[in-house]
DNA sequence: TGTTAATCTGCATTGATTGCTAACTAGGAC
DNA sequence: GTCCTAGTTAGCAATCAATGCAGATTAACA
């Protein structure tokens, strides 16, 4: 049901066939995004290759999932909390956020393609997405 | 059915029963409100308010309207781009933003209280905001 | 009218992200 | 294997939204 990022080969290959070079920093970043079921920030990405590989710049590293993002091999999210965080589950799926800690938990709506909305007034509506605030079972 | 924001004077008192202070400034930015159905960031009001009040200060315009959503007298809706907005409507509704000019229009949903959601996993959901991407009519 | 806590302005600061550029390198061509 | 070049990287500056801070000011109430 969760469909992860893709592997670091198949990353490879789609990097490849757009014109993109695979350097090692990608190949690292490829790893730690398939690895990862979290909703990591950038920065926390970022402190993650660092320790694999000293000197990487975050610069990389933002440039490198803006590239992913934009050919749908992640999702970007944004729960109004500061930074920007990177899915790798590109899933028609949405997120409760915790409103104490912070946590991102991916949840699953039924139907959340057929709502009916009132008020559009000639908007076409291309994507949608759910956000839930709350509190998690940890700081309930 | 659109609730506005409260008139003047309601919010005068409003301000006055939680031990705050009514000043030029908060009035000015009480009728802003008040005539605005659009979803103006604080640099928008700002701007709007200098030309009536020369040396306002873009804090203070932060300062209210973060008073004014912390008595829930207005909401404040993070499209994910830039600056958050600030909503005169706090009836129960939510947004499509254009992603081309990048204007925001309420909208109703039905039953978006009553979301079958899976994967929720000990979460306790205090809230709900849908978010719809698309293209206005004057865009598309 | 006086007192005082709340507020205002203006500026510094933070945090996330993007822009820029010179040095470097992946990957195809020869 | 060597060259060549377009794409990348690192590092730092810059931007943009928002908040922190402090001294001067003022609303509200006795």
């Amino acid at each position: 049901m969760v469909r992860q990022v893709k592997s670091p080969i198949e990353l490879t290959d789609a990097f490849h066939a757009n014109g993109l070079k695979v350097t090692p920093q990608r190949q690292l970043l490829f790893r730690l995004m398939h690895d990862n079921t979290m909703h990591p920030t950038a920065e926390a990405l970022f402190s993650d290759a660092s320790t694999q590989m000293p000197g990487i710049s975050l610069r990389t590293v933002y440039q490198t999932l803006t590239d992913l993002a934009a050919m749908g091999e992640l999702r970007l999210i944004d729960v109004g909390a500061g930074a920007v965080r990177f899915d790798p589950n590109v899933d028609d799926h949405h997120h409760v956020v915790c409103e104490l800690c912070g946590d991102v938990r991916d949840v699953y709506v039924a139907d959340s393609q057929n709502l009916s909305i009132d008020g559009l007034d000639g908007f076409a509506i291309d994507s949608t997405s759910i956000l839930f605030h709350g509190s998690c079972a940890k700081c309930a």
